[in-house]
DNA sequence: CTGTTAGCGCGTTCAA
DNA sequence: TTGAACGCGCTAACAG
């Protein structure tokens, strides 16, 4: 391996000087300066990050923690982040939980003994051990998709989104309708949505039956299965379906046609998350979007702010759009 | 910043006695351990392990570069590497080219500025010039998705499967089978899955119209349009489309259903890849499951094995499997 | 069993 | 304009 030390020799100068050159820092003599950039190149020499940070107490590199890279959300999140990081030079150590909750403490600490200048965390939840050991880990963490008072943060407005897209159902004369989440854990896409959705219902004095409302966890499978329990077990069978996820609502309009029941007419359906898929099922499905690569930018912008010790908006929360298609 | 330094003081013994119970090497006292771990208990120390890596040379991480994060593919690959290479106390360096086939090269030089162990490149071509500075980089590289005989690869058998696929629309009937591609340097993808399809139909005298063979590049939109190419230029109307990707293929579906045209009735339609999605769109899309994840878990057990010099298979081609569907 | 010593590759004073 | 010297936090001989 070839050092600092090395091209020092091979260039006739001390190291100092290379490294002067290296950085564009201090004076340096033209001459000395061409003598040192031709060894550099001739020797293809690549100055070590690793020494450089241990000096520096800086290692350009941002730790991202995300529950799964396997759906859409985090992939665009990951792409946001890494345009924008890019620009400015860092690099990103991915650790993916696999939705083991406990996996995100320990990387928070894991990316601590790999002296990361921030960590973003793709959160799904916001329980208090994980807070705690946020503040714990003394460096700067970015919560993305989950809101809290406590942290840094960049998340959408769940609440707003899932409100006005039930109202949307409703303008359309719907007032039936049913409900599938996830698990309130996840603050964001469990509570808040549900919520937006119960509020808006009761604000126009639509009841809900409690056959209506399934919980799946985030895959197609589980919303064929919840729109079957739907199905089967409600009483009064409702008009149109509310789901927290495209994927949710994929998997419900799969076993809506398995069935025959008409998309919309027998059954209107909506989901939350803009997926690719969304636009070519069919019928296209009603979602909205929440703009994930503009979160992972904005993400990397604050984090960036904080590393460099600039006064920052500790809370972000992102706009939303409906997209209406013929699945309602 | 508490450091091995200040801990030793504490515990009253010196940095090496420190080092040795953290590292659990040479001989050290009972009475020693536990007034080094009770210190260490209390301060919360972690080593660094960047201090670590500038002595021992091993930074206990694996770059990785990859096309593009927003598919299916990459992601599973990304997956199945995370999951080994965690069991090894290893590390992603995530790299996203977002298809710039330049940024190829420019990570690679990254990457080793990083110091990585070893690096798992996700490759889309196999241009000399890549090669070329895989070896001149002087890391460890695995690539995946594409073979190459100069480098250790996992790969994938994409000429058979091709061509099995295609001998299996033919053995439903069809004669008239066209094909939707991508650009050939895209060596795996573009040239092996299009030769694999030309082979099989020239072995059974099967002629193949130039109208029926379309490019499209990895998104659902370009199937889509090659799709509208072939129905509206071929002067015979095939009966069968093989697209190189799913993505492509549920393209291809999505101009078939706006225009009316029944599949497979009218068009029978087959994809490569096994994403999530072929198996809720509606036909379910008969496809060919490439195991994305064993490819990574085998480029982990690849790298690791390399960077342990421990004798290796240079070259490891994977298996695959026809999911047969309703498309066709 | 333990401490001393000597670097790993680099950036940064401080003199010269 | 340059080089010598020091230290970042850690591991690895080598004595003791």
């Amino acid at each position: 391996m070839v050092t600092i030390k090395d091209i020092a020799q091979m260039a006739n100068v001390s190291r100092s000087t290379v490294s002067r050159v290296l950085n564009n820092s201090g004076y340096v003599s033209e001459d000395a300066r061409e003598r040192v950039e031709k060894v550099i190149e001739e020797t293809g020499y690549v100055p070590s990050e690793y020494a450089k940070s241990l000096r520096t107490k800086k290692t350009k590199v941002i730790g991202v923690i995300l529950p799964t890279i396997q759906t859409e959300t985090p992939s665009r999140i990951v792409t946001g982040l890494g345009k924008e990081l890019e620009k400015h030079g860092y690099q990103i150590l991915l650790t993916n939980t696999n939705l083991d909750k406990d996996k995100e403490l320990e990387y928070l600490d894991l990316l601590k003994m790999r002296q990361v200048d921030g960590i973003i965390l793709i959160a799904t939840n916001t329980e208090p051990k994980l807070i705690k050991k946020i503040k714990q880990v003394d460096i700067p963490v970015v919560i993305v998709g989950q809101e809290s008072e406590e942290a840094m943060c960049v998340s959408y407005d769940d609440y707003h989104a899932a409100r006005e897209l039930t109202s949307f159902l409703i303008s359309k004369g719907h007032v039936k309708i049913a409900f599938i989440g996830v698990n309130e854990t996840d603050h964001a896409v469990g509570y808040l949505r549900k919520k937006g959705f119960f509020d808006e219902m009761e604000s126009r004095l639509l009841p809900v039956e409690k056959d209506w409302i399934q919980q799946g966890i985030f895959d197609i499978d589980s919303g064929h299965a919840s729109m079957e329990r739907i199905i089967t077990d409600s009483q009064h069978q409702p008009t149109a379906t509310i789901a927290v996820t495209d994927r949710l609502a994929i998997g419900a309009m799969s076993y809506l046609k398995k069935q025959g029941i008409q998309i919309p007419e027998a059954m209107a359906i909506a989901g939350i998350g803009a997926s690719e898929m969304s636009q070519y099922i069919d019928p296209p499905l009603t979602t909205i979007d929440y703009q994930n690569e503009k979160a992972g930018t904005e993400a990397a912008k604050q984090i960036l702010a904080r590393i460099y010790s600039q006064k920052i908006q500790e809370k972000i929360i992102l706009d939303y759009r409906l997209i209406i298609r013929n699945s309602v």
